[in-house]
DNA sequence: AGCAACGCAGCAAGCGCTTTCTATACAGTC
DNA sequence: GACTGTATAGAAAGCGCTTGCTGCGTTGCT
């Protein structure tokens, strides 16, 4: 039914063993004799059997990807930026390995199924994208399993993720307290003192630090917040639309509204235009990640831009070993301020 | 080092046999042995080996998603939402399965080459997403890889993708033509005369289905296209902006722009917006997809809303063999035309 | 010319699992 | 009490590939 490497063997008139060889090229064959082999290959339209090969071979060329949302271009284009540096079809690499792309929906359980999927398929490498949920039992969990999955010899790294304690995988983090913290300052220095915070889901990491960096430049600013001023929500359009509504309920005099991305800053400009609000000459909106589509935002986004691409490159050739792991396998990516023109001087 | 069925069966005294049963559930084994197995299992921590099981067994349960850019929400929904279906972990169906992504980038070998990483692993099913490239030899090439895919047992499923002839592969394929055909009969109903169109890369099916849906509008209402209205580009905001521009230099007294998707409409929107032309009082903008950020543009974009999700749990549940494949194998997904604020009567 | 060294190909032993076939044990039946 | 039937577990034969080791023919050296 099948062809198998048996009977490419068998119309190369050489053992299967040379064969196996040709095919993975790490042991010197003759020429003619590979020649021949490779023809036969062609001719019987031969395809390695990947199970059998993984099997024999103890090690796979599958690598993992694990995102939140694929939906989210926050994820995609770093997914697609690993993807591209992992070697897969197309990629600068040499040996084709298949990266693949895992969506865990946010969810802890899923993450964690997918990674007991990949540690049973024996994956090369591991990438796990955005941040992860502040649930101890749960990070201990993921922890475990990614000492598992490193002890079997699959490289783990984590890319726009917080490190994992107790775990010797390469984390690539974003500086996602020091970019918040620089985004109020600039709306600080633009004469606000009331700000709305749209913060993502409590229990994310990314949410705690960005919202920590927020607050540390209203503490150095000496501003008190009110707690009325800070709504969670997921990270999407619809949440900065309810949750700015729910702000301008709470306090009308908000002159700014800081939210936890750019999709949820999309979402606060449209309740505030349709709250007759103009942006920014009554409220500024600043956002955060710096997604494309946000300089298309009328009027363009102010945020945070997180080389998104260039994490995900590294970490994509960190995977493959073809770049060294930062000193201490922890490294700090910093994001850049984007002023446009959301945000501007209050009124009054 | 690593710990097998064999050890698993040591510790729970039972056959390897056994063991491997218990795990599959599909023979019968007594409760109490069936736990005592359980029980090993569970102190070992053992992680069944994939790829000796799907040497085994001849089947893998790793379902392939092929997408043209990760990064595109377009392609994210959709395969979330064909992901949801698999099963995958979470996902509503029983059987663990490996749903995993590949990101073909447009690319015609790597698709193929993807194809061909599959059908090594013996993937269970594959769903090719978004339109198919028009090279004759590279359809035949796919379509004869699709049909040896589905000779050894992998189901094939195309979802947003035009049938492939030669194949008896399950097509649920978007309505461009009437899509985009329904999009310019708007305007044209509006009063718009003289319409600018921003096409896609002129190889993809998808590019020219639309292109002909908004000609045979013309054509149905007499008017004659002008061939410098067409500009083709990629599907990115970028592209839209310079075609924009250039439409514009070409023919400044042009009423509306129809953009090939609304990633190109919002860059058409830039552009216009720099070229001090107002939407729609000055020049009306429609898109295509109907993406989450459209309803968000200022003014909103008129587009056309493809069902991305649903499509994608279709055909999710197709390669799952939970739903029968439409009659003939074919099922075309219609659009519904969103009529928003960037469209609107043409000045004079 | 003689011996070591080398290059290249084959043998065969698994890799860890699934599954067919067989064996055992018991319960039910006449 | 011998016999058949049913339920459950085990033995063993692979699945298709990789790789350490062996073997042989040839080249290089003295």
């Amino acid at each position: 039914m099948t062809v198998t490497l048996a009977d490419v063997a068998a119309r190369a008139q050489v053992s299967p063993a040379t064969v196996s060889r040709v095919l993975n090229g790490n042991y010197p064959v003759a020429a003619t004799t590979r020649e021949r082999v490779l023809r036969a290959v062609d001719e019987l339209d031969y395809v390695l059997n990947g199970p059998a090969s993984a099997l024999a071979a103890a090690t796979s060329d599958l690598v993992g990807i694990l995102v939140n949302d694929i939906a989210d271009p926050f994820f995609g284009i770093m997914a697609g930026a690993i993807q591209s540096e992992i070697g897969g079809p197309g990629g600068r690499a040499g040996g084709e390995r298949l990266a693949v792309v895992c969506n865990t929906g946010g969810s802890p359980e899923r993450e964690l199924t997918y990674l007991t999927l990949l540690q049973r398929q024996r994956a090369a490498a591991v990438v796990l994208t955005g941040g992860a949920v502040e649930d101890a039992p749960h990070a201990a969990a993921v922890a475990a399993k990614l000492r598992k999955l490193a002890d079997a010899g699959t490289r783990v790294v984590l890319c726009g993720r917080p490190p994992a304690p107790e775990t010797d995988a390469v984390a690539l983090t974003f500086d996602n307290r020091g970019g918040g913290k620089e985004l109020t300052e600039h709306l600080i220095g633009l004469g606000h003192r009331r700000l709305g915070y749209i913060a993502g889901p409590e229990e994310r990491t990314t949410t705690r630090h960005r919202l920590e960096g927020h607050r540390a430049a209203l503490a150095a600013a000496g501003i008190e917040e009110d707690p009325r001023w800070t709504v969670h929500g997921r990270y999407d359009r619809r949440a900065g639309y309810e949750a700015t509504l729910e702000l301008l309920r709470r306090d009308p005099t908000l002159t700014a509204v800081v939210a936890a991305n750019d999709s949820v800053a999309l979402g606060a400009c449209a309740a505030l235009r349709e709250s007759g609000l103009r942006i920014p000459e009554d409220v500024s909106v600043a956002g955060f990640d710096d997604l494309p589509f946000s300089i298309d935002a009328v009027p363009s986004l102010t945020t945070v831009r997180l080389p998104l691409a260039e994490a995900g490159a590294r970490a994509g050739r960190i995977a493959m070993g073809r770049e060294e792991p930062p000193p201490g396998g922890i490294a700090t990516v910093r994001g850049e301020l984007m002023v446009r023109g959301s945000s501007g001087v209050p009124r009054g």
